[in-house]
RNA sequence: GGCGGCAUAGCCAAGUGGUAAGGCAGAGGUCUGCAAAACCUUUAUCCCCCAGUUCGAAUCUGGGUGCCGCCUCCA
């Protein structure tokens, strides 16, 4: 079976199939870099993370483009609020962005441009669309104009018609803006800026780009008119997405994405965790109680295209399935091992784990295929678990889990609770006079290196040599 | 108000016409000095409700109820 995917603009599964040969072009929306990351943003880059490795395994050659938005009104905000410049912000949170993608084990894009690189790419992806009619300038704003481009809406599947008298009972950020927008589903391109604003020169005097137009002129100029995979939030849908497709369609008269991709939220008691409720764990946080391999699991148990709603007894029940595909993992042999046994069975795991990932990434079966392989290693003789082990690690690396067996890495802290249990049994043996015994624990003691301090009338200390 | 989505066991979650995957938790058992791990057995006569289509529906249609998302920054 080949693989599927499911196509937001066409609201179908339909097959993959790149437009050159084997080379497929992704591009997924990043981190607007003011903030910590959470849970949400974890699950968007793991999802994308499984899906560009899905692709890879499946013999694809994969050029995968993830931007940074490190230019928006939140970053200037923050900024003010914390009494440093823009771009220390920015900096700063993409340091963060990226230590969590690295704890996540989410590998890093290909290329990962960054919003402030592209500039006079943007200015003149503007003036382009001003030339061909399709924006306008007023009062040293740059707008959309979205009557001009007669598909709108296809992403999100609503008229224009709809779409504003929807927007009749939004008006609250739209009633400023009725003096200099044509329509209220106008949307700024190039926002004018005061002197001392963060901004640059423009044909229109000094300002910054919209939002939406970021990741349109990022991709013309690194991958070129129309990629492979556009992916990203579902609520990037509208108005992001729709935007994006608004400006380079109607600048390149051919589609922007073949695919789009758009992953479901995680909740929090049935709300969606986001920043503005203020509802949210960030990774770090997560990090402190929970494994990568944990969080990763309890991810990928749920189709990316559902709601995950998030909670401690469900990453406590993905930690202790984890933990039962890490001890069948420890079978694993070698490839060389691998190779006289079972064969049919390998074959059976393979192509029951590719029909579920090729089945619009459906990790949630892929992973009941997990732990099928696990029975499997758990009761077979350990030539023939061993290579099914080795094979369970192959497929879980496809999945981005890592499966390291952390049981038996104890923290200092810890290992010193255990030193105070051996001198005490130490102690015992003393007490009884049994000298062969106490010898003996001193003496391997200071071959590994740890040096024992009898004290009169005390418990007995220890140091590293 | 406009548009879209979801509703499956104690919890999480697959399944889109052929008679309910998987994980966690629970119960009983094997093993064990006792545990742990592992293994075996077991846990939804039924998929929010009502009506309909069909030989057959959790799956399709209509109605209802509840919840969620987007329309404003948002993964």
């Amino acid at each position: 079976m080949s693989l599927k995917i499911y196509n937001t603009l066409t609201a179908k599964k339909e097959d993959f199939v790149p437009l050159e040969g084997k080379h497929v072009k992704m591009y997924t929306c990043g981190p607007t870099v003011y903030d910590l990351s959470h849970l949400g943003h974890a699950r968007k880059e793991i999802v994308f993370d499984v899906i560009q490795r899905y692709l890879r395994y499946s013999g694809y050659e994969v050029t995968f483009v993830r931007n940074i938005t490190d230019i928006d009104d939140k970053i200037i905000n923050k900024a003010i609020e914390l009494k440093k410049r823009p771009e220390q912000v920015a900096r700063e949170f993409t340091y963060t962005f990226w230590k969590d993608m690295h704890a996540l084990n989410v590998m890093p894009p290909d290329i990962e441009p960054r919003a402030t690189e592209f500039i006079h790419a943007m200015i003149d992806f503007v003036a382009e669309l001003i030339a061909e009619g399709h924006a306008y300038v007023s009062h040293g704003d740059v707008y959309f104009d979205v009557a001009s481009f007669k598909e709108y809406g296809k992403l999100k599947k609503q008229s224009l018609d709809d779409l504003l008298s929807g927007a009749r009972d939004q008006v609250r950020s739209q009633q400023e803006l009725k003096e200099v927008k044509k329509s209220p589903v106008d949307f700024a391109l190039w926002k004018s800026a005061g002197d001392n604003d963060l901004g640059w020169e423009s044909p229109w005097g000094r300002g910054r780009p919209g939002w939406h137009l970021e990741c349109s002129t990022m991709i013309k100029n690194v991958l070129g008119d129309t990629i492979d995979i556009h992916g990203g939030g579902e609520d990037l849908v509208f108005p992001h997405h729709e935007n994006e497709i608004a400006q380079s369609e109607s600048l390149h008269h051919t589609p922007l994405a073949k695919y789009w991709l758009h992953n479901s939220f995680v909740q929090v008691e049935a709300e969606k965790m986001s920043k503005s409720l203020g509802n949210f764990r960030t990774i770090e946080e997560v990090l402190k109680q929970f494994s990568p391999d944990t969080i990763r699991l309890f991810i990928l148990q749920t189709h990316y295209r559902s709601p995950i709603e998030f909670t401690e007894e469900a990453l406590k029940a993905a930690q202790s399935g984890l933990s039962r595909l890490i001890k069948a993992a420890r079978q694993a042999g070698s490839k060389s091992e691998a190779t006289m046994h079972a064969s049919a069975e390998l074959a059976k795991f393979r192509s029951d784990f590719e029909e579920a990932m090729n089945n619009d990434f459906n990790t949630s079966i892929a992973l009941s295929v997990l732990y099928a392989m696990v029975d499997k290693i758990n009761t077979s003789d350990p030539a023939t678990a061993s290579q099914i082990a080795f094979d369970l690690k192959k497929y879980a690396h496809v999945l981005g889990l890592t499966l390291k067996d952390n049981s038996k890495a104890i923290n200092s802290k810890t290992a010193a609770s255990v030193m105070d249990l051996v001198l005490e049994l130490r102690e015992k043996a003393r007490e009884n006079k049994d000298y062969a015994s106490s010898d003996l624990i001193r003496d391997r003691l200071n071959n590994l290196g740890i040096k024992i301090m009898d004290v009169k009338g005390a418990n007995a200390d220890w140091e590293k040599a």
